[in-house]
DNA sequence: CCGGCATAACGAAAAAATTCGCTGACCCAG
DNA sequence: CTGGGTCAGCGAATTTTTTCGTTATGCCGG
């Protein structure tokens, strides 16, 4: 009896790609480095979860080169678009615009930011 | 050997804060009518996850009320601010216009929505 | 040729999340 | 009282997630 599967990554896995976007392509040495760094876990540990993630088909790799090299199967967009969509369904009742306004109230954007987000809303607009 | 936990709400403690979120306080029978309905488990399921989410403080409870009366113990407000500086920490990298201009791009606001969102802006900008 | 290092693949184990069966307590109609 | 219903709590079973130990393979320098 449990749940089924969510189709988000999870955290580990989140935190990989987070660091193949980052790095791009990078040998299983490289990945580790930074997820020992972050996490302190093991070498194993990282071989096992690239080899689900490469099986949830959340990475892919290149089988050439020696050693292997893994890179992202979702773009950073991809991957925050669905997790957008996700938290506006679950939170938000399907408002995107009161995460929007969350999102705003919460950071501190600069007067930069502001002009930046501002131009789109034009740009949506159509002016 | 394994995670430490996150200090995110999980999939089903999401959905049954949701249900809190919308109904206001109620008693298990309440709650479980909804979670049965979306993803028909047992009565036994509802009652346990809220026993571990009041241990986790996500929910309150009157015990005075026979049968008792359970409550979100955060609002929809804060959760979403959790959640959305986790997405901002974990996807883009700090960024948290990058979420916004996502989220925006993604969802297609009406022009009303657009103003609301200017209007926003304009107060934060101090106009 | 040999020992040691880097690279991978398993599989087992632990932890967390989710599910439910069973038990006990209580209350009310017959 | 007694049978049946509602309400709660527990512990165990199951699945997913995360972790690592062990093993196998190939390569290199001496």
């Amino acid at each position: 009896m449990a749940r089924q599967k969510s189709s988000q990554p999870t955290e580990v896995e989140l935190q990989i790609l987070r660091i193949l976007w980052e790095l791009g392509p990078s040998p299983v040495r490289e990945i580790h480095k930074r997820l020992e760094a972050e996490k302190g876990t093991n070498y194993s540990t990282t071989v096992k979860m690239l080899s689900v993630m490469l099986q949830k088909k959340l990475v892919m790799r290149d089988e050439r080169s020696q050693p292997y090299v893994y890179r992202a199967a979702i773009s950073r967009e991809k991957a925050g678009k669905l997790m957008i969509r996700n938290l506006i369904d679950k939170v938000y009742e399907g408002s995107a615009m009161s995460l929007v306004m969350q999102a705003l109230a919460t950071s501190k954007p600069s007067k930069e930011e502001l002009e930046e987000v501002r131009r789109l809303l034009d740009q949506m607009e159509g002016r």
